[in-house]
DNA sequence: CTGAAAGCGCTTACAG
DNA sequence: CTGAAAGCGCTTACAG
C-alpha cells in the first residue's frame, strides 16, 4: 500500500543503496539522478520510515519530557518552549506526567527506553539516584527546572537561589519581618535553593524565619491552600507569605480570602514563577519570573548537543537563568498598627 | 551493550522464536520453559525493542494529540487526561501545538505518520480537508473538542450547543438584555455551537443580538483583551459579554478593569471551558465546564477501540458530554438604572 | 511443544 | 558514481 525504498527504486530503476544515499544526501550521486529520484518520490509520496531508519541505527527523533504535571500551566509553559524547539531541530516531544511518583517515573523511564527515544529531559523528583545513573549512560539526558542531584548530567535551572533573595528583599523593603513560607518539597533542588536564598537574605537584615513558618506542600494547589489555612489561623499569623510557585500561591491567597484576611492590606504574597495564573488571581500575584522559554529552549539544545558529540563523558555544563521580580498587587507595606 | 532477544535464546539455549513467544504470550510454550526464559531476561534486563517490533508489522504503542497550545490550561488538562488513560493502556503520546497554523499541521501529521504512529487525536483547526481525508485512511482518527468536517470520524465533544444555551439562560434570568460575545473562530464548529445555542436561547426570550456584537477572535488572551476593549468603547456597551472560552474571558476582564468598568456592577462576564483559571481571576469566573478529563479519556478509548478492531468503516460514533453552569461572581443581575 | 527461515524497510561498509 | 549483501531486532507462517 504505502511505498518504500524499494517501490521508488524500483520505479528509477537504480538499487535502494542509491535512493538511500539521495535521502540522506550521502555519497556521490550524479545531479540527474538525484533530480529523477526526488521526482519519483514525490510522485509516490514516499515517506521514509523512521521506524526502520531508527532500527539501522539512526535517531528516532524523539525526545521525552518528564515533569510532574503537563496540566501545571509552568510546566505546560515549558512544555511548549521544549516543543517548539524540538519541532524546529526535527523532533517529536513525549510528554510524561509523573504527578514526583517514583513507580510513574520509573515506568515512563522504562518504556521511553524500550521506544529508544534519543534523549530525555527530567523536571520532576527523582526518587532512585540509580535509575538515574543507569539511564544517564544509555541516553543523553538533562536536568531541567532543577538538579539532579548525584548524576553528572547538564542540567538548566533558573536561578532559583537569587529568586529568593529578590523575594526576600521585597518584603523586607516593606517592612515586613514576620514572615512564612510555603515551599515544595525539600528533596527537590529548585526549592531548596529558592527558601535557602529566601532565608540568608532575611538574616542579613536579621530576620529569622520561625520554624513552623516554613510548610513544605506536595505540587497541587489544594496542598498550599491547606497549609496557609493552618499558617494563618490565630492572631499572629505571618504578614507575608512567600510561595515557592504559583499554584501555592492561589491556594494561600483562597485561604486568606475564606479566613476573611485582605490580601495586600493584612497579608502579602510573593509568589514564584510568574506563570499565567499570577497575571489573572484576585489580586495579580507578585512573582520571581522565570525564564520559561529559554528554559525549555536550552534545555532541548543540551540535549541535541550530546546527540551530535560522540565523546558522552565531556564536562557537563550547568546554565542558571536569571529571575525577575514583576511586582503586581500582592505585597504592600506592612501595615504600622501591626 | 544492551541485550536482544538472540542473548536471551542463546542463554537459555531455545531459538529466538521460543523468546518471542513467550514475550507475546503466543503459542504453546511449556511452563517450565516460559518461567526459565522469564528469570534469563530478568537476569539480562532485556527489554524489547518497540523499534524492531513495530517494523514487524505490530503498534508503535505511541499516540499524536494535535491542540492549538500546550501551554493554554484548557488543552493542558486535556492533554493530561488522555496522557492518563494512554499510560495506562501502554501507550505513549507526542503532544503537537499547531497554533491552529494549517502549515504547522501538515508537518506534525507528516512527522507522525513517518513514525507510523497507531492513531491521532485531533483537536485544533484543519484547514485541508483533503490532509485530513487522506489521514483518516491511512490511521485511527478522533475528533476531540471539535467536530471535523466533512469527514468521518469518531468524535468526542461537549456539548456546545447547550453550553452555549445555559449561559445565555443565565444572562437572561439576571436581566441582562444588551449582550455581546467573543467568540473563537467560526471556522471552529465548537465555536459556531456555542454561539448558535447562546444566539438562539436569547431569542427565545425576544433578544436579538446585534451582529457587531459578535467578534471573533483567535486563541490567546490578548485578542480578547483588544476586541473587549474595543466592544466597550462609548457608553451604550454591552451589559454582558459570553466569552468562547476562559483564555478570552481574561482578556475581557482586563480589557474591563483598564476602561475602569466594575464587574460585576457594570458588566457580566459569563466564561467557558471552566479551567482553573476561572477560579482564581479577579473577580472569578461564572464558566460553563466543559468535562476535560472524560473527554480525554473518551478520546483514547475511542482511538484505541479502531485499533483492535479490523473493519476500519465501521460506523463512526459521536459523544457529546454535558457541560454545567459554574456559578461564581463575574455576573450579577443588571443595574435597574441600566 | 519448538525452530529455521523469510521478511519488515531501512543503512552501511565494501567492492567495482 | 552505483549496487550486492549483510545486518538492525523483532514476528510470523510453516514444518516438524
Amino acid at each position: 500500500m504505502k511505498a518504500t525504498i524499494y517501490d521508488v527504486a524500483r520505479e528509477a530503476g537504480v538499487s535502494i543503496a542509491t535512493v538511500s544515499k539521495v535521502i540522506n544526501a550521502k555519497g556521490k550521486i550524479s545531479q540527474e539522478r538525484r533530480r529523477e529520484i526526488f521526482a519519483i518520490m514525490e510522485r509516490l509520496q514516499y515517506q521514509p520510515s523512521v521506524i526502520a531508519s531508527a532500527l539501522t541505527g539512526k535517531h528516532t527523533y524523539t525526545l521525552g519530557l518528564l515533569i510532574p504535571d503537563i496540566a501545571n500551566p509552568f510546566y505546560g509553559e515549558v512544555a511548549r518552549a521544549v516543543e517548539d524547539r524540538g519541532h524546529q531541530l526535527g523532533y517529536s516531544v513525549i510528554i510524561c506526567s509523573t504527578d514526583n511518583r517514583d513507580e510513574r517515573i520509573e515506568q515512563y523511564i522504562s518504556v521511553l527506553k524500550q521506544k529508544r527515544i534519543d534523549g530525555i529531559m527530567i523536571g520532576t523528583g527523582m526518587g532512585n539516584a540509580d535509575t538515574l545513573r543507569e539511564l544517564g549512560a544509555s541516553m543523553p539526558v538533562v536536568a531541567i527546572g532543577r538538579e539532579l542531584p548525584d548524576v553528572p548530567v547538564h542540567t538548566v535551572v533558573a536561578d532559583d537561589w537569587q529568586g529568593g533573595r529578590m523575594a526576600a528583599e521585597h518584603l523586607l523593603q516593606l517592612g515586613h519581618r514576620r514572615v512564612a513560607v510555603l515551599s515544595e518539597s525539600m528533596a527537590v533542588s529548585s526549592s531548596r535553593d529558592r527558601l535557602k536564598g529566601f532565608k540568608e537574605r532575611l538574616e542579613e537584615d536579621g530576620v529569622m524565619l520561625q520554624e513552623n513558618h516554613v510548610r513544605p506542600c506536595k505540587h497541587r494547589m489544594e496542598d498550599g491552600k491547606r497549609e496557609a489555612a493552618r499558617m494563618l489561623e490565630g492572631k499572629e499569623h505571618p504578614t507575608a507569605i512567600f510561595c515557592c510557585n504559583d499554584l501555592l500561591a492561589v491556594g494561600a491567597l483562597q485561604a486568606a480570602k475564606e479566613a476573611g484576611i485582605r490580601i495586600p492590606a493584612e497579608l502579602s504574597v510573593v509568589s514564584f514563577d510568574n506563570t499565567i495564573l499570577a497575571s489573572v488571581t484576585d489580586p495579580p500575584l507578585t512573582s520571581i519570573s522565570q525564564p520559561m522559554e529559554q528554559l525549555g529552549a536550552a534545555a532541548v539544545d543540551l540535549l541535541l548537543g550530546q546527540l551530535e558529540q560522540d565523546a558522552p563523558s565531556a564536562a557537563k555544563r550547568r546554565i542558571a537563568m536569571r529571575t525577575e521580580l514583576i511586582v503586581r498587587s500582592s505585597t504592600a507595606s506592612v501595615k504600622p498598627a501591626d
